[in-house]
DNA sequence: CTATAATTGGAATGATGGTTCTAATATTGA
DNA sequence: TCAATATTAGAACCATCATTCCAATTATAG
C-alpha cells in the first residue's frame, strides 16, 4: 500500500506497451487458439506469470489488443470526416484515412479483418461490447453522411445502410488484397484513387460525369 | 478385401454426407477451435471412432467440408458466367449467382468468410491448395471479364485486378451483413440489385448516360 | 543496512480434447 | 448356421496449454 515511484510507474506502463505490441504480432500470426501464452512470454522476454499479472487472461489480453487498435482507427477516421465539409468529401476521408491505417497496421489487419469485419465467429462472440459499439459508431457516422448526401441530391436514392456496408467491405476487401500479395507499399494511393472513383462513378463508361471528374485522370495515366 | 454390397457402400456415402453436414453446422458455429469432434460425433449420433474412421482427423474434416462447398459455389458461379454473353450480364451473373449461393448456405457463410475470404489466420494457412486453387480459378475469370470489358471500351480503364478484388469484396461484405441482422430472406434481391447499380453505375447521381463510349477506347489499350 | 512490499520466474496443477485401441456387434458368403 | 470381415462404440491415453503458486529477487523507506 505504498508510493509506487514515477519511475517505476512509468515502466509499468512501458512493459504493459511492450507486451500488447507483442501479443498483437503473436495472436495475428497463429489466431486465438493457437497463440500461447508461454509464446509471449517469451517473445516478450518476461515471465508467464509477469504476464498474468499486468493482463488477468489470455482473453483479456487478446480484447486489449484489439480495443487499443480499433480504438485509434475509429478515432481517426471520425475525426478526419468531421474535420471535413462537404459530403463527397466526407466519403473520401473515410476511405482515405481507414485505408491509410490498415495498411500502416498490417499487423493487425488479420485480427481486425477476423474480428471486427467477420465477427461471430470463434471467439469474437465475446468482444466486449465496447469495441463493437465503438466501430458501429463510425459506421453510423458513414451511414449519416451517405443519407445526408441522398437528400441533398447529390447521392442516388439508396438504402443508406446497404452502401455503408458495402464502401465498409469494399474497403476491407482491398486491405485484404494486401495480406495475400506480398508486396510492399506501392499499391495504397493507387487502391484508394480506384475504390473512390468505383464507388462514386461506377465500373461503366459515362458521357458526363456531373460532380468530379478530376480523379478520373489519376487512374489512367498511371500503371 | 471381398466385395462391398451396393446398400452397404451407399449406406456409407449417405453417413459421409451426413456427418459433413453435421460438421458444418458445428464448425460454423463453433468455429475449428472450439467445435469439439466428441460434439460432432454427438449430434451426428456416432461414436466417435466411426468418424474417425471415415475422415482421418479433425482438420481433415474440416477441409473436406469447405472443399465439398467451394467447389459448388464456384461450379455455379462460373458455369452462370459462361452461359451469358455479354460482358455487363457476366458481371451481373457472378453478383447474383454468387450472393444467391450464399444466401442458400448462411451456415457455410461463417467458414466461407473465416476461410476463404480471411485466409491465413488460424487454420487456414494449411488449407489445401486444391480449394484456394478453385476460389483463385472462379476470381480469374472474373478478371478477365472485366479486362475485356476494359478492352472494349465498356469499363473505364482501371487495374482489372483491383476491380476484381472490390467486386468479390463487396459481395462478401453484403452476404456478412445477413449474418448479423437476424431479419429474414427479404434483402437478397434487394442487396443484389443495390450492388450491381453501386457497382457499374457508382454513388453519384449523372446526367444521361449515352451509349457512346468511343472516345474513350485508346487509352485502354494499354496494360 | 534492514524490514517490508512489489515484482519476477518458472515449476506444478488441472482440464480439455484429439487420437488410438479393443472389445463388441453386425454383415457377408457358403 | 458359421467363420471371416467390416463397422461401431466409447473407454483409455496422452499431449497441450491456461492458470496458479510460491520461492527468489529487487526496490523502497526509514
Amino acid at each position: 500500500m505504498i508510493k509506487p515511484t514515477p519511475r517505476r510507474e512509468r515502466e509499468r506502463q512501458q512493459h504493459i506497451r511492450h507486451i500488447l505490441d507483442v501479443a498483437e504480432s503473436i495472436f495475428a500470426k497463429e489466431g486465438f487458439f493457437r497463440a500461447t501464452m508461454r509464446q509471449i512470454a517469451q517473445k516478450a522476454e518476461f515471465a508467464l506469470g509477469t504476464i498474468y499479472s499486468y493482463f488477468g487472461s489470455k482473453r483479456q489480453l487478446y480484447e486489449k489488443v484489439i480495443e487499443t487498435k480499433v480504438n485509434k482507427l475509429v478515432d481517426s477516421v471520425t475525426k478526419e470526416m468531421a474535420e471535413t465539409p462537404s459530403v463527397q468529401g466526407k466519403l473520401e476521408k473515410f476511405i482515405h484515412t481507414k485505408m491509410t491505417f490498415l495498411h500502416k497496421n498490417l499487423f493487425f489487419l488479420r485480427l481486425y479483418l477476423a474480428e471486427v469485419d467477420v465477427p461471430r465467429l470463434d471467439i469474437s462472440h465475446s468482444l466486449p461490447k465496447k469495441v463493437h459499439e465503438k466501430y458501429d459508431s463510425m459506421l453510423c457516422v458513414l451511414t449519416d453522411v451517405i443519407w445526408r448526401g441522398i437528400q441533398k441530391g447529390v447521392f442516388k436514392p439508396m438504402d443508406a445502410r446497404v452502401v455503408t456496408k458495402a464502401l465498409d467491405g469494399l474497403t476491407n476487401a482491398l486491405a485484404l488484397s494486401w495480406l495475400n500479395s506480398a508486396e510492399a507499399h506501392p499499391s495504397l494511393e493507387t487502391d484508394i484513387n480506384t475504390i473512390t472513383e468505383l464507388f462514386l462513378n461506377g465500373a461503366l463508361v459515362h458521357q458526363e460525369p456531373t460532380q468530379n471528374s478530376n480523379d478520373r485522370k489519376e487512374i489512367c495515366n498511371e500503371s
